[in-house]
Order: structure tokens, then sequence, then C-alpha cells
DNA sequence: ACTCTAACCTATTCACCTG
DNA sequence: CAGGTGAATAGGTTAGAGT
């Protein structure tokens, strides 16, 4: 923000000359400071308790080379701070920080850099395998819960998984998923400008700590909670909010974790700003619960989890007889699927009123525009889409089973395997964002495949593949899986991060992406590679941005279509027709809800799953193999 | 049209810490 | 000692400025 102070004397300290250079040399002038730092009460006011690192790191600021210095604790409470009112400093304001830290420019540039890849990191979907492992478990369950997933939830767990628990831990625990941006976006906030005091965050996460204790949850289940959540990595909320966002629970490392976790709190509170979140769900006691059925957790649209009463008919619908539950639950189901929004840019989305204005119309109007600009950025539908063998089988089998399930299951049953299966995209990489960035096959590669230019200037192949796609939009989506990808994912979270409604000023294109990677089980897309079509500074951003997404409404509108592209075009027609029995949620009869709320949900599945897909699926891979044999 | 530069991003590595 | 976390690096991309 205000670059405080801009003293440009401060340059004078931090600026260094040949930075990159010096980053290393730099370090010995900070180990002693630093370490007197830790020393210095001074600004322990500031810190964190927690934050307050035992001094170790004092030691551990050994410069020579190899050694690498913590930052005093007093410095990350300046940064913290500085972070909190501006994750992306500019020159000034990192000059301003630099005179008040004993850092040099470049290292503050790059705590700022690991700052926000870590804030990132933590709002980022899981892993494939993670994914599928909660949802495999979570699928069964909500086949089971009709409340608080649309789908039903019928307690009596004649099926009981064993994950199972950690639904139940999740409902239990209920707390928005932290990553979720979204939901913070109705803060209107970068999630970094917290609606709630960190303090506060952090006895909310201890408070849903006790509600899960208080709810009845075993011991082992909150315990378990963390262990699975950190597996799971602090993402792990993602796939739980994707179904419903009660289901996602803070990771307890985040928790746990001293010092900068607040971030991953804030997020909760999609309504954040409210102190609804006080009203965080309790559950009844496990017996009620294992019972079932006398209360079902139901998740408003603001995120906040609620206890309802079970005895509502199977359908969600019908559960929320109250005018706000409806409300909540139409956007509700959106949210699962919004959650992307949240989950997409944490910093900059537009209030999720916006969002949910537009959605919740649909069922008395039209559709609102939702996918206008949004083609599924999620890569991995395209990925999936490209690998047609396995995945048509084993997901119709699978939303077939999940009858009740929901297209939402099935969709992140679909994301869950499309990675894990596809030849794309290895399965795996244990690390959160291996996948993408390693879903081009390395094989032949020591490095990360370049997609390079030609993907990466996704510019360059938007404005010709929207060329391309104005004129069949479905083409574009078989054009080339990778080019996809890289148009596809400019969804990613850096891209969101940029976007800040302010900027562009444009919610639309947020709210058109969310809704797709709600689709896609409100996962943000995963980073791929590099090639990031979206990806664009902030600062730079705004012009780009808008137009793509504003001013090329012809063609991202286009393009926007073409995820959801087959159900627009011919296709749809036949697609949609059978598969779409199988992914609807039973609940979800309400017709005139059902053409607007999962409307891009279904077209997506229809585009991506729909068995009678294959033939497109197999061009797709055609040409994406032709494309491949170009590019390398 | 090209080149440079600055800024960012993602992915990764590696040292340090903690349980 | 394994795993998590944070600092730092490498490789890329993009936009703006300068030539």
């Amino acid at each position: 923000m205000d670059p405080q102070a801009p003293s440009p004397a401060a340059s004078a300290s931090s600026s260094p000359p040949s930075r990159s250079a010096e980053l290393s040399s730099h370090s010995h002038d900070r180990p002693s400071s630093s370490a007197s730092d830790h020393a210095l009460p001074s600004s322990s006011a500031l810190l964190p308790s927690d934050t307050l690192l035992p001094t170790p790191s004092a030691d551990s600021e050994r410069h020579p080379k190899g050694k690498r210095k913590r930052t005093a604790a007093k410095d990350k409470a300046i940064l913290e701070e500085a972070y909190a009112a501006n994750p992306k400093p500019d020159k000034a304001a990192r000059l301003a920080i630099v005179n008040r830290v004993s850092l040099n420019e470049k290292e503050v540039q790059i705590w700022f850099q690991n700052r926000r890849q870590n804030d990132r990191r933590k709002s980022r979907p899981l892993s494939p395998q993670e994914i599928a492992a909660l949802q495999y478990g979570r699928m069964q369950i909500l086949s089971s819960d009709p409340l608080s997933h649309n789908s039903s939830f019928s307690s009596d767990n004649a099926h009981t998984s064993p994950v199972q628990n950690m639904s139940r831990l999740d409902q239990g625990v209920a707390s928005p998923p932290h990553s979720d941006p979204a939901s913070s976006s109705s803060c209107d906030e970068t999630h970094t400008s917290p609606c709630v005091p960190r303090e506060a965050r952090r006895d909310e996460s201890a408070r849903r700590g006790q509600v899960a204790n208080s709810a009845g949850l075993g011991p082992e289940v909150i315990e378990n909670a963390p262990k699975l959540s950190q597996s799971l990595s602090s993402s792990a909320s993602y796939p739980s909010g994707t179904w419903n966002r009660t289901s996602s629970f803070s990771t307890p490392s985040t928790l746990g974790r001293r010092g900068e976790d607040s971030f991953n709190l804030e997020p909760f509170v999609p309504s954040s700003c409210s102190p609804s979140r006080s009203s965080r769900p309790i559950l009844p006691p496990p017996s009620q619960e294992s019972n079932s059925s006398k209360f079902r957790l139901s998740l408003s649209l603001e995120g906040k989890a609620e206890v309802v009463p079970s005895s509502s008919p199977p359908h969600p619908v019908a559960a929320p007889p109250s005018a706000e539950d409806l409300q909540s639950l139409g956007p509700g189901r959106r949210l699962s699927l919004q959650r992307s929004h949240s989950a997409s840019s944490p910093i900059t989305l537009p209030p999720i009123s916006v969002l949910t204005n537009s959605l919740v119309s649909p069922a008395s109007g039209p559709l609102p525009p939702r996918l206008t600009r949004g083609r599924s950025r999620d890569p991995h539908a395209w990925e999936y889409a490209c690998d047609s063998e396995n995945r048509d089988d084993f997901l119709t089998v699978q939303a077939k089973h999940e009858s009740s399930g929901s297209a939402i299951a099935a969709i992140s049953l679909l994301r869950s395997t499309s990675s894990s299966g596809s030849p794309l995209q290895p399965s795996s990489s244990a690390k959160r964002n291996a996948a993408a960035s390693r879903a081009a096959p390395r094989s032949g590669l020591a490095k990360k495949p370049k997609l390079s230019r030609a993907l990466s200037s996704a510019a360059k192949l938007q404005s010709n593949l929207s060329l391309a796609e104005n004129k069949d939009s479905e083409k574009d989506t078989e054009l080339d899986p990778r080019k996809m990808k890289a148009i596809v994912t400019s969804g990613n979270d850096s891209d969101k991060e940029n976007w800040s409604p302010d900027e562009d000023g444009n919610p639309h294109f947020t709210f058109s992406q969310s809704h797709v990677d709600a689709a896609l089980g409100g996962r943000r897309p995963l980073p791929f590679g590099t090639t990031r079509l979206d990806k664009k500074n902030p600062r730079r951003t705004p012009g780009r941005f808008g137009q793509e997404h504003r001013g090329s409404a012809s063609l991202l509108g286009n393009r926007a279509n073409t995820a959801p592209v087959f159900s627009h075009t011919p296709r749809a027609g036949k697609r949609g027709q059978s598969p779409l029995e199988i992914f609807e949620d039973a609940e979800r009869t309400s017709p005139a809800r059902r053409p607007s709320v999962n409307d891009e949900v279904e077209r997506f599945m229809r585009g991506e799953v729909s068995p009678s897909k294959k033939g497109d699926v197999d061009a797709v891979a055609g040409l994406l193999s032709l494309s491949q044999g170009n590019w390398r």
C-alpha cells in the first residue's frame, strides 16, 4: 500500500547492486543482526507469541554458504505485517520494508515470494490420490447424507467405510476450507487482510477443535483429523470443500503451526466477516448422528455449517425449508461449486454476493453468465478428456455407483482419477504441485517439460485459438490438450491472486472460472508447469486481463463455452441425454433449479465424462499426441 | 520488431526444526 | 529420524521500456 515512507535512503542499504549474486553473499550481513533481533523485545509486541521462535534461529543463521538463516522473529513479524497490508509490495514498499528489517531487498522479495507461495499452497487442491482417497470415502458418505452434501446422507452406516470417519470428522470440524479464498472473497479482501484477526482465527481453530470435541467426535477422530489433514496438506479441505464446505477442516498443521498460519484460517469464513462463525456447527453427539439422522449438517452459502434436523426429506432442497436455507442451499450447492472461487483466488475475488446473485437467480431467471468465460480451467478436466480409455468406464461406473451421489461426486471422482490415471498427468507426485508441472511427460527430459512459449505464450495461443474457437469452440477444446491446459489453466491461483475485482472490476471471470472449478470439484486448477495463460502479474494483468476476459468477451465468451461447450454445442444433445441422468443429484430434483444450478456441472460432466464422448476424447488424444510430437 | 529488465510464478532443493 | 517448514534457487512467463 502506502509504501511506508519510501525512504530512498533506505534503499541504499538494501539495494544491493547485483542482487542475485548478492543474495548468497548477502546473507552475511544478516546473521549478526538477525541474531540480535531475536533478543530485541522491541518488536516483540508485534510478534505473535508463537511466532517468536525460540531463539535457535539465531544459531541457525549461519551464513556460511550453504547454511540458511532463519528470518528473525522480529523481522518476520514485520514482514508479516507488511504482507498483510500488501502481499505484493512494489519496489518502494519493499524498500520501506527493507528499512525496517535486517534483510536486504532481495531477501525481502524472496520472503514475500515464498510467503505468497505458501499461501497459495495452502489453498491448493489435494493431490489426486489424496482426493481420491478422501472422496471415495466421502462419496459413500455423501450418498448417505442428504442435507449437508446435497446427496442423501443416510446415517445408516450400512456401508460405513473407514473413510466415513473422515467425512464425519470434516463435518465435525466443519470449518470452511481455510484455503477457500472465495469465502474470503466475501470479505472483499485478499486473504491477507483477514476479516478476522489472526488471533481470533486461531481461537477459532481452537474452538473448532473444541467443537469437535463437544460434538462428541471421538478423540480418535479428532486426532486423526490432524493427521489426515496433514498428510493431505493444508489444502486437504479442498476436496471436501468441493462437496460441501462444511467438510473442510483446517489443517491442524496449520493450526498448530507457529507463525504465519493465520492465513490459513482466514478464509474459513466465507460469511466471513460475519460472526456467524461463532455459530460454527456443533454436531450432535455422535450417538445421535450415527443413529442417524436426527441431525444433519447443512452448509449455508456462507459456508457456515448448520445443524439441521434430519427429519427433512431426502431431498436436500426440501430439507432446508427456511428461506435462508433455500437461499443458501441453492447457492450452497453452487457453493460447493463455487468453492473453486474461493480456491481460485485467494486474493481477489469479487464479493461472494456478486457471485451468488448471479447464481441464485437461475431458478427464476436465465442462466447467469457463468461460464461465459469459462472454459474449464482445470487442466485435469482436459487431461481427463484426453485420457479416453479408462476413465469413461471408470467414471461412468462410478457415477452410476453414485447414482445418488450427484454430479459433483462424479466430478470429484473424475478429478481424482484423471490425475492419477492420466497418461498425461502422471499420477502422483507426492508433492502438491508436482503433478501439474510434471504432468507433461518428463521421461526424456531432465527438467520439467518446457511447454514453452508455444504453450506459455498463451496469449498467442489464445488469440489464435480464440479465432478458431469462435468457429468451433468444441474443436478448440480439441486443438491441443496441452494448449488447452495452458489456456484452461489460466485459472491458476496466481491468476486469481492477481485478479482483484478492483483491478479489472470484472468479477465475472472469477465467477465463471470458479464455476468451472467448482464444477471440477472446487479445486483450483493445478498449476500446470508454468504455462499460465492467465498467469499475469497483478500489476500487469489488469489491462490484459481485461482484454481477455472482459474485452474479448466474444472470444473468451466463446472459449468460456468451450469447456462446457459440449452442452451448448449440438453434441450436447447427444451427450446430454443419458449421462446427465447418471450424474444428477437425486436430491436436486427441483426442476427449477436443476437447469441452472448445476448446469455447468452437468455440462461439464457431459463434456468431460460422458461416455458418449469417447469419440471426441479419442480425437483429443490423437491431437495431443501430435501436438506433443511437434512440440518436442 | 527486438532486446532488456523487472517482477512474478511454479517447482524444487536444501537446511533447519520438531515430534 | 522422518516429516514439516522456510529460505533460496532455477527456470519460465509477462509486460513495459528502450532501441
